[in-house]
DNA sequence: TGCAAATGTGAGGATTGCTCATGTTTTGAA
DNA sequence: TTCAAAACATGAGCAATCCTCACATTTGCA
């Protein structure tokens, strides 16, 4: 009944049970998110059973709970994963925009690499697509995307300086949300008509980031 | 093992299991989403629990299952009520729109009403959470979307002859998902910035579909 | 009235997330 | 080196839950 890992607020937030602090026990934690990623891209991670991964990563169930407190605790672990290195991505991206042009460059760009990651990795599909349902994915969701929009709100502010900033605020935020909505409404149509409603995101995100 | 019910295609689509055809039966499948609607509204559909369901229906775990085949079809019946009410309201509110002032106020007054029944609604708001996980869900959302941006597809080439149709399909689709996820994200956040985003979101969805 | 179809019932089968008592390995201080 | 404590590993089994099915009851109708 005790919890050793600090609780964040009155909302569990899925976190390992316990760190791991030996090599061998990293070694074998490495070998259950494996387990679990195959899992979900072979059948999703709804069905994914908790008996599976531990016996596609050798070890018992019991050391599967020994890092991870529940069944979402390892898909929220392999989410944090993809946020952490696409924030990279998009920090990078971002940060020597100097004009209209160099942003509209940028984000078509960065929009592209979403949507294909999205066609491409299952497992990235799958875990963006339950976000809505998950509370804890939510949140993470959101977090990412707060953070990623700050690095658009600071491109905005330099190239609009005389807008209101807050304004500036929401309007990346939004813009950004709508993107990762676009691409998931993309991915879940045919190809074509997928491919038309992302350049169509693009125009309406550009026309909207450079108003006024 | 044998199908009364028409199965669509290779998905298994949520159906009654079998039409309820006298009055009895009736009024009782009625107590049933009465009562699952009641439970979703106080925990949330993933919450819900079958025997729950069944004995605030005053009937049996059998009766429940003679006429859902499983827990996602009482969430499925609940949704598509949902979305046969609000497209008559959404088909009457663009039928009639002349020019692009009216389409302005209509749209604006539309997103308004959408925003509130989130706001109100505990157990619209849970259903459509659900959305992106659930495919039969998922499968109703485009679906209705579809339909409702067919009549702003209508008026878009009332208002615009000269463009291109499948763009300004493209486009009333875009922009009418758009909605539906800037709406899912207000409701997500304090209500003083969800207001100012679905603000933003009126805006940007007007400029582009006036634009040109 | 009588019979077939529709409806109603709830104990129990089957699955699955997760616990816990117990055993093994690693660490680090004396 | 020694050895106790902490970390790690195990898997049988508990508990919760969805759903089935054999059997009982009610309704519609010829």
């Amino acid at each position: 009944m005790e919890d050793t890992a600090p609780v964040s607020s009155q909302e569990q937030i899925a976190s390992p049970r316990r760190a791991p602090s030996q090599q061998r026990s990293r070694e074998r934690v490495e070998r259950m998110l494996a387990a679990a990623s195959a899992l979900i891209a072979e059948q999703g991670s709804d069905a994914m059973r908790m008996g599976e991964v531990a016996q596609r990563a050798g070890v018992s169930i019991g050391s599967l709970y020994q890092f991870f407190p529940d069944k979402r605790a390892i898909v929220w672990a392999l989410a944090e994963r993809y946020t952490a290195e696409s924030q990279a991505c998009i920090s990078a991206a971002l940060a020597d925009v100097g004009d209209a042009e160099g942003l509209g460059q940028a984000f078509s760009e960065l929009v592209d690499i979403y949507y294909g990651l999205f066609l491409a990795e299952p497992v990235m599909r799958d875990i963006w697509s339950g976000t809505q349902a998950d509370k804890a994915l939510r949140q993470l969701e959101l977090a990412d995307s707060r953070a990623n929009a700050e690095f658009l709100t600071a491109v905005l502010k330099r190239l609009r300086p005389a807008a209101d900033p807050t304004a500036l605020e929401t309007t990346a935020f939004l813009v950004w949300q709508m993107g990762e909505a676009a691409v998931r409404l993309a991915i879940s149509v045919d190809r074509q008509e997928g491919d038309r409603l992302v350049e169509a995101y693009k125009r309406m995100a550009l026309r909207e980031l450079l108003a006024e």
